[in-house]
DNA sequence: CGGGCTTTTGACGCCGCTCAAAGATAGTGG
DNA sequence: CCACTATCTTTGAGCGGCGTCAAAAGCCCG
């Protein structure tokens, strides 16, 4: 299947509406965006865009999760950057990325025209503003991750993914029981620097000690939360969100 | 030695006027930053700030290298990033970074105070532009970090860090033929995701291969770049400025 | 010349990668 | 409805790159 233009949905209905790169602009300006933009469908597995390739729109993510990657010549792949709803593709002033942009679910984007959008962007001060608060917690996950690629065994990189999950599902308000693993362990490999039988090893052994319990191969829960951030080799209230 | 003030340079005559922050400003605008700047030097070392310390100023690096680190509870340090003449210090609508700076050489800062700063950013749309752009090169940036820290073997890790300083002295127009290696071994370390003895044993290795040589033991030589390049483990032409 | 710091070098062991195969699950078509 | 296949996941065995620990060598500055 390919891109699909989905059914338009009203701004103010929109559930990023208070989150995405249009968070600060009011009423005025909501209407301009909303004249340049359409809604785009991609499915589980589809490439949003490959590196280098022209952008006719930037984005935000509306529906779904998408992975940002980059791959060495000889195939080795690391994942640079997990886009979840709100989250933002493009760059002002330049046309193409230099990572890939795949669909880790089905995926529905809110996409302006660029150069529209950038025409915007320079006499809109509440849009830029945003990019900028948006960009720079991009560089602190950013930097957040390049401790954990760096410094932190396997273990500690499997117990801060997961946690990390905790957090966003408590701020999504999408509270326990049962968490969704929104990757498979290729993809989480990936995310975090590791082979996929690693990833999986961890997991069991996390499994077996009673610190997580899969109800299904996506699905689980935090059985023994303090022994969970306890593994995560950060601080013991490290920005956890209790 | 404590923050220096440093006599005041006009900004016409500033060596990062057209790369820092303040780029795209026109003269007026020039005028208004003109009047809440001040100049800090900090000497080799030093730290600058520390992660949580509450910021009174933000800044751009005028002189020297700066380092962002962050350090894991038993002591494992992840360099986060690196700062050069021309980068910026500072996040607006935050009062604390998250992460420690540390003067790696003798620096010298043009700073703001930031609430001041803060006003002139929302009224000047110059500025934030040129904040987003520096934000999204700095998230580019961190993401070959992360590709190099998650997939990067030792030995291209080193000549991957090689090559990105052959490319700055380009771009800087220090051109050959002795390049500086601004950071100890530790610090290279720190920044590889390595330990310095393993740090030390590579370049040792680039060095008998004849990749690279030693005048001094902070100043080098690329004695074999298409074997260095053949070493980053990126494509042939990979981004390298020639 | 002496003391502290940085760097080099060596020996050794472990964590995580590689290679291999079997098991589980979901989607497909007969 | 079930066999068939493709994909994802688990598990095992073995090995090697890089970290750890230790000590010596080089360098800077008083």
């Amino acid at each position: 299947m390919n891109i699909q233009l989905a059914e338009r949905v009203k701004c103010s209905e929109c559930p990023i509406r208070h989150r995405a790169v249009c968070a600060r602009c009011d009423d005025d300006e909501i209407e301009m965006l909303d004249k340049i933009k359409s809604y785009r469908s991609f499915t589980a597995g589809e490439t949003i865009s490959w590196r280098g390739d022209e952008l006719s729109h930037v984005s935000s993510v509306v529906h779904g999760i998408a992975t940002l990657s980059k791959t060495l010549d000889d195939g080795r792949m690391q994942m640079v950057g997990l886009l979840l709803p709100s989250d933002f593709i493009g760059r002002p002033g330049r046309t193409t990325l230099d990572f890939d942009v795949v669909a880790a679910s089905d995926v529905t984007l809110c996409s302006f025209e660029r150069k529209p959008f950038e025409r915007l962007l320079a006499e809109t001060p509440h849009i830029s503003q945003r990019l900028v608060e948006m960009a720079m917690d991009e560089l602190d996950a950013a930097r957040d991750w390049m401790v954990l690629l760096g410094r932190k065994t396997a273990r500690e990189k499997i117990a801060t993914f997961i946690q990390m999950l905790v957090q966003r599902s408590h701020v999504d308000g999408t509270d326990l029981p049962d968490l969704a693993l929104p990757l498979t362990r290729e993809e989480i490999a990936s995310y975090l620097g590791l082979t996929l039988e690693t990833v999986s090893r961890q997991l069991t052994q996390l499994k077996k000690e009673g610190v997580i319990a899969f109800s299904d191969r996506r699905k689980f829960t935090v059985t023994d939360h303090a022994a969970l951030l306890d593994a995560t080799g950060d601080d013991a209230d490290g920005g956890v969100i209790v």
